[in-house]
DNA sequence: TTGACTCTCAAACAAACGTTTCATACAGTT
DNA sequence: AACTGTATGAAACGTTTGTTTGAGAGTCAA
């Protein structure tokens, strides 16, 4: 029998992506991959040599998923004031990463990915993740008239990044929570709420207002307990 | 030749949690547990009954140092203010977490579990999680004035930890940042802005003042971006 | 000394793994 | 019809895997 030109090939790709992503690499088979697929064993080494060129085809695959995101998100808040520009990458980004049925798998590969450092992690990071960093660094260091190096301006960026993640289904967030609710609504009310609460973090760095009323009296009461173990 | 009663059972202990942090658990082989160990690769049959039972024990010591952890972050902050209860609480939790060398491996096997779901993981939710998240919860539910199970509350507490486990070293922060720097000061300089940040953050959930300046008018507009693909 | 018990060791086991082989089937070209 | 290149199938390959085996070394008590 045959299946057609690159019939075989796509069937494997879409189905080891699944796998790849809610497996890992060393726990899914080349045999389930292929039966999964409905195809030969011999598929996989045929169409991509063996078993990690067939893992960098999906990784590649995913890099260029997150890139449109970026783009897209990019795009939303295109010509607005910072935090529109802020407000607008967080829907975006909210509702892709978190809502999106289409995008789930490319969040659990990458969670592996950082825990595994399988492949080209490095590919990962050059290409999405430090272009994002970039444009979020920019979007904080106008709202803070500070210089797009400066320390707090890391620091917001990371914090405002992993609030989003924060919020992507895995197994540990749906034993601790019921369940966030999918439906646009509720996506809307949360990316509304990581906004409100970044751009208010966001703004505390600015005079460190809130960030001590009794600035440095206490630290030496506390430092003790830190160290116990 | 015999080495002691129960040296081999903790050095493969030790080494094997290691390993399992750094690789996760199909990865590594019992073989290699056992070469650098020093020991016989029957040792682990023989002491944990199979991979599994070693795998397990490990995860059972790391939730037991994860509880403590939360014991110490909340005696730091006893008696206290609630905002001082979550300076404290970040305080030390950031320090175990980001700066000691001697919990490092509990992260990367917690980070590991998250995407793997090899073993218990209900164990380390229903034991090291919920109780961490209920603490966190009554902290913010005193701030905004308003009940534990507040939408808002669960969020919040959300955001709150994952700024605190956005700076725990791995593959990708190493990459995307030259260093942290793991000097005492410069991790309590880390745990005051998380802890200013998220204090700002919380405290805007009260009023929903910089929540939206623009309500609801510019959904609309970007809404179409948002399925973009 | 004897016996029981605990622990370690080298060797081997069966299963599962990624990969290779080779015959064969199809489509397109000459 | 004959040839060529591409794709698939069943079977087998050599390795690595977790695990088991049985002999033996060490310790303690009687």
């Amino acid at each position: 029998m045959k299946k057609g030109d690159r019939v075989t090939r796509e069937r494997v790709v879409s189905v080891a992506a699944r796998l790849f992503a809610s497996r890992g690499f060393k726990k899914v088979t080349v045999r389930e991959i292929c039966r999964t697929a409905g195809v030969n064993v011999a598929a996989v080494n045929y169409h991509f040599g063996n078993k990690l060129g067939l893992y960098r085809g999906i990784l590649e695959k995913a890099v260029e998923a997150m890139r449109e995101t970026n783009e897209a998100a990019r795009l939303a808040g295109e010509g607005r004031p910072p935090d529109q520009k802020l407000r607008a990458f967080v829907r975006v980004y909210v509702h892709r990463t978190v809502a999106s049925r289409q995008h789930s798998w490319i969040q659990s590969l990458m969670s592996r990915e950082i825990a595994d450092r399988t492949a080209a992690i490095d590919l990962v990071v050059e290409r999405v993740l430090r272009p994002r960093a970039a444009y979020l660094a920019g979007i904080v260091a106008e709202i803070l008239h500070c210089a797009s190096d400066d320390e707090r301006v890391v620091r917001a960026v990371t914090c405002v990044q992993s609030q989003c993640l924060a919020f992507v289904p895995n197994p540990v967030s749906s034993r601790l929570h019921p369940d966030l609710g999918g439906t646009p609504d509720a996506v809307d009310a949360l990316a509304e709420h990581i906004t409100a609460f970044s751009l208010a973090g966001i703004r505390a760095l600015r005079t460190g207002r809130a960030a001590a009323r009794r600035p440095r009296a206490r630290r030496r009461r506390t430092q003790g307990r830190v160290a116990g173990r």
